[in-house]
DNA sequence: GTTCAGATATTAATATTTTCACAAAGTCGG
DNA sequence: CCGACTTTGTGAAAATATTAATATCTGAAC
């Protein structure tokens, strides 16, 4: 029942989950039943119940689930326990702005370092931040996931990145790239983003 | 063919395609084919040809797709052309980024004025910043798109979002929220994102 | 104890999305 | 201008994902 593959669907809404477990916590929430969850984050009980029996029998028939229960397992699964090291690639706007996300820490691991072609930009950021050349030799132990954020030089970035053995990237880029098919990448767009919703709302008029 | 609706997966492989198009012109590209898009893309050539096909017969056959052609029927789809007017709301760290960013014209409208709490806390920004009681008598003429980076009142600030016309809305806040069944939401997250890639790093391993 | 209401886990049914397979249509070299 | 060749567009099949239906289990009340 559990160790089964879980779909991608599912995947994606796991992180609601844990957000949402989180802030009922944060409310004093001991216990949940799936069609409150579904109420809270407008997904179907069903679903719901679906999802979570990839990791195993949760919860408890005539009873539901126990939220802090829940909470360490999605944790565990989404890597929040794990102290995953990741790496910043661009230091400017946005690149800061991550930086100096609070509620950073403590979520999903620690943004350990940064690079960028020009550091000396980025002085007053909260973790060192090294010429892009250095790289190879600066890349924390372990290192799996980077964050891009540059503009340019996009696939010679990406590439290095492969190489030194980061297998995900979330990417803020505007432009397109190409990885090996063990590379996950997740493109977080809002020009993208802006033009779904531009296309929903054209669709509606017609 | 065309005017059939739009299945939701094949639209947000969409702005994929117009930003691997933009990529491939600016490399002097003239024609494609699904195939060699699809390599691109790392998409498969009859999943492309089935989402360009809800468009219109975009492609001759035998020869592929002219680049300059689906780039404007791209564009003109997502919003490119209809120079969309984007309200911004929180006028934080992220904000600030997001008013900052370039390449921001002329792909999808632009951000007209920005609403927060505190307007003074962003006197040096480009666009005029208000505070967020006066959003009904600021809101542009016709807007639809807000992006949202508040980080507490979210609920209420998307209801009075509603209630003043907005019907697509793209959020950077954790937490979650309701809209009616008509109102798009397209969440961008990175934490989110960063758990799924450790999600799948982590089922690669075991 | 025993019963019963209530909620999960899971099987079956439905809906959506992707892929297959091929006819139709247009290309391009000669 | 022809005819072999290529690639699209699309019905049908397969694969995924969601929802409905049901069997099963829990815990509290009596």
């Amino acid at each position: 029942m559990a160790e089964r593959k879980v779909p991608k669907a599912t995947l994606q809404r796991y992180p609601v989950y844990l957000k949402a477990l989180r802030k009922l916590r944060a409310e004093g929430v001991k216990r949940i039943m799936s069609r409150e969850l579904g109420d809270y984050v407008s997904i179907e009980p069903t679903t719901i119940r679906r999802d979570f029996s990839f990791l195993g029998n949760l919860g408890k028939q005539g009873y539901g689930y126990n939220v802090d229960d829940l909470i360490e397992i999605f944790s565990e699964q989404l890597g929040v326990n794990f102290d995953e090291k990741i790496i910043l690639i661009g230091a400017g706007n946005l690149g800061k702005a991550l930086m100096n996300y609070n509620n950073w820490n403590h979520v999903v691991g620690e943004i350990v370092c940064a690079f960028d072609i020009d550091p000396e930009k980025a002085k007053d950021s909260r973790v060192p931040v090294y010429p892009i050349e250095e790289l190879a030799e600066r890349i924390p132990q372990g290192c799996r996931i980077a964050i891009l954020t540059i503009t340019g030089n996009i696939q010679e970035t990406v590439d290095l990145l492969v190489s030194n053995g980061i297998s995900g990237i979330v990417s803020f880029a505007a432009e397109h790239f190409s990885v090996p098919q063990n590379v996950y990448v997740k493109n977080v767009d809002v020009v993208s983003s802006i033009q779904e919703l531009v296309f929903e709302a054209n669709s509606m008029k017609g």
